[in-house]
DNA sequence: CTAGATGCAAACGTTTTGCAAATCT
DNA sequence: AGATTTGCAAAACGTTTGCATCTAG
């Protein structure tokens, strides 16, 4: 039997779940270990792990810092905001990537996609530094 | 006066155009040390994102493992390949990405894009396993 | 009963940093 | 001379691992 229903698998799965704010492992691990403070991080580590590659969550590599974790598992694009460091979900269509066949003999599985700039918020801090 | 000649920097540069293998800083590093070893890793770090910042190199962000540098600084795309790990340079026009105008506010300035899959070499190395 | 999961602490790989000494300009 | 850069070692950071103990099925 591989994946027993532990309280620690329970509660890392529903803590995804519940922050829609992109966390990364050590914000998933915080907001557990607040209520269940016997609950270790490489637990937390192992289950998102876990979960991703079952595909229950999905694990976001990011160009800047730890790894963020989605309850979103439809395919969707991310945009960074370069200031606070915040993921935001880019709306369906925002970004439209196409292969144009000739890879050299490379075959393409799977294709990333950041989108970095700014996001509202911290256009509207800039605005009013000035 | 910001941009001292040292001969560090200098051996950096060099070295990331010599390597057209999209090195990380650790190989970098070794290449350097074999003819200066008294240079410290550190060093090379801080040159590798100086010449960064001042557009003379790239760093290219992978979703697994260390950064790699890039002696090209011209706007292409790369190729990683999961078995081996090493990054292709995509050819001109193998990938072709459209933003659609909607991002809700959100400013894109920059756009990464990874092409994820499996690379000549080892698409020939599994099939002659079978 | 036992394969699988946990907690802990220690190790890991990559990168940055504090500081005194050295070096460019 | 003075600001910048270096080397070194130590720390930081995010993540994984070894191992003895525990637990779900």
């Amino acid at each position: 039997m591989n994946n027993r229903n532990t309280i620690q698998r329970q509660l890392v799965l529903e803590t995804v779940r519940s922050m829609h704010s992109h966390p990364d492992a050590d914000q998933i691990y915080s907001a557990i270990v607040k209520d269940h403070p016997h609950v270790s991080k490489a637990t937390v580590y192992r289950n998102l792990n876990l979960l991703a590659e079952q595909g229950q969550i999905k694990k976001v590599n990011v160009s800047e810092g730890a790894d963020r974790f989605d309850f979103r598992t439809d395919k969707h694009h991310h945009m960074r905001c370069r200031e606070c460091g915040r993921l935001w979900d880019a709306p369906d269509g925002a970004a439209n990537i196409t292969l144009t066949g000739n890879t050299g003999g490379f075959s393409v599985e799977d294709i990333r996609i950041e989108l970095v700039g700014t996001c509202p918020d911290c256009k509207r801090n800039k605005n009013s530094e000035v």
